[in-house]
DNA sequence: TTGTAGGCGTTATCAT
DNA sequence: ATGATAACGCCTACAA
């Protein structure tokens, strides 16, 4: 392979343009006191050259490397982080930024190392963190000590410092059941989230309170713990369906196991929603694409991903704020794998 | 274990080990001619004060950055690309590589100043690229000027230099349509894959040579236009089926376009296999998830995408080789969505 | 086997 | 409004 091409600098620039480097900083990155007559001949020197600012530099000499990192567990699908990812991707490009991704597995032996080798290595401007990570207290406190500047996404608790958007993931399965209570249906069944999740709590939480706000009990036999995977939810499914008294609708945690449950009861010559309800959570792609589709929660994790993104860094500008957050709202979402009892 | 306000250097190791960072740097690259004894100081040293190389320094310093990019698509499912992500990501990071990602969207206005930039700016050491930017002349070219070694994932014809992987689209696709001639079709329809994608005409071609060979003529329609996506194979599907003489087998290009064929034909009272087989291509997860699961194609982009990352890696080492391809076979995958004819 | 000097391309400081 | 010069943390040469 031959030598590449040498790239033209700043001082490349500044002797086309016939200015100091300076006077060429200043104008790539958009600071005052600059005769719009020398921007303009900066600016062309620029377009004739080919100029690109180089990041590296930029990231050593400055004391920002323009660059967020996203910690994610590495996921089977990619449904919930694949959104996240897209969005974030999304506003990070719009202002100059770009995003790292340091998928990582939990439960991890030690992440801390991990974490700290991530930040310190790439010196990465801020911390974008998802479910389940977000409530990792080893990670969250080698993060407040290495005082990265950090958004949580869907955290369980809002934390004191730093960014926060979340949504009322009890509320919304309070909504959800309470919208299958008024149906009719009195053999409401549930299949638990991944216990490391704290929205599988959550959810959970919310169930319980709309059956018993209803006057219905509230049966152990009937929850099932299954890990958001497409394969627990058959398996939950299968364990609730062999029961003589079956439920006659099963409310997952999450679409990737409301379509486990269906595939399960369609196994079983079950018809949906004739026979059996099911629902989901999160509103993925996946939900239209199930046969038939399903009822589900919206859950606007664009929304929240890229509101946290955008906050974070406008933090970045002007530190030493205090912590926000902000809220959104969830959304029962009704298609055919719900209906009324027979 | 307190505060650390500012990270420490390579000065502040040698300090603390009592030499210089040139033998410092030696150590934390793993360079020969070190004494055992040396290394060890600094190691000890390295620990002690959690030092963390800065890769901003290291990449403007030496020529590398340790950072490959990888250029997709900006998809609406996860489903390919997130393959790709997956496995580069982690064959990265165990290499000690970081991974750039940067979408695109096709047919894009000016793809060539976006990688440019990209390239530039990050300056990252080489690049990945995925259909069906893979065949994106100008892309190619843009990476080519630049002289950024790179990958290329599923091309549609090998290139002259680079590193190469790929599976015969042509012979699955024939395989897949022998296999269902096999089972007693003779009507077997077909939807095409987006036409940027070059794997949409080489499907549609092993499928157009498995039918002449077996004497069966080709109708043109019951070869229908998808784009890749779920609802384009709802609209194919329902074009198809609307006729009065339909086909036996509707043969999609791929999973998802496969799915929403089976959502279609559920639509229209149809039982799958019974009255209409269906099959997809890639074998992504969905695949194992719709109901009934999909007979397939499997494509080992895990494996591709793998060796591809760690060739590219391994040409950074030592330049000026010549070009690599590497061929997978790709497999049907028989499940519940096909069966013989009534 | 180890150390010293110089430079990578940018931003920051402090002049002018 | 503009410019000279010093960091930034590391690596590549070349010495010793």
């Amino acid at each position: 392979m031959g030598l590449r091409k040498s790239q033209s600098t700043v001082f490349d620039v500044a002797a086309q343009a016939g200015v100091s480097i300076k006077t060429v900083s200043r104008v790539v990155n958009n600071e005052p006191n600059v005769r719009t007559a020398t921007r303009d001949k900066v600016l062309s020197a620029i377009n004739e050259l080919g100029y690109e600012p180089n990041a590296a530099a930029r990231g050593l000499s400055g004391k920002r490397s323009y660059a967020l990192g996203l910690i994610y567990e590495n996921p089977r699908e990619f449904s919930y982080v694949g959104a996240v990812l897209k969005s974030a991707l999304s506003a990070c490009e719009e202002l100059g930024y770009s995003l790292l991704l340091r998928p990582v597995t939990l439960p991890g032996q030690d992440l801390v190392p991990e974490v700290r080798k991530f930040v310190l290595q790439t010196r990465v401007d801020a911390i974008m963190l998802t479910a389940p990570v977000v409530d990792n207290p080893e990670v969250r406190q080698a993060l407040d000590e290495l005082q990265v500047p950090t958004a949580f996404i869907g955290p369980s608790l809002r934390t004191a410092s730093g960014v926060n958007v979340f949504c009322d993931d009890r509320q919304a399965s309070y909504d959800m059941t309470a919208h299958l209570i008024a149906l009719g249906h009195r053999r409401i069944a549930f299949v638990k989230g991944h216990p490391d999740h704290s929205v599988s709590l959550k959810r959970l939480m919310g169930y319980q309170q709309a059956l018993t706000d209803a006057g219905l009990p509230l049966r152990a036999d009937w929850v099932t713990q299954g890990y958001f995977s497409f394969e627990s939810g058959v398996t939950a499914a299968a364990s609730l369906l062999e029961k003589t008294d079956r439920p006659t609708v099963i409310i997952a945690s999450n679409d990737d196991m409301a379509a486990g449950v269906i595939f399960e009861a369609r196994e079983r010559g079950l018809n949906v929603p004739a026979d059996l309800s099911v629902t989901g959570f999160d509103d993925t792609p996946l939900a239209s694409h199930t046969w038939p589709p399903l009822t589900t929660i919206r859950q606007p994790i664009e929304a929240m991903t890229e509101h946290a993104t955008r906050s974070l860094i406008a933090r970045l500008q002007r530190p030493d704020q205090k912590a926000s957050s902000l809220h959104f709202d969830c959304k029962v979402i009704i298609r055919g794998s719900s209906g009324p009892p027979l």
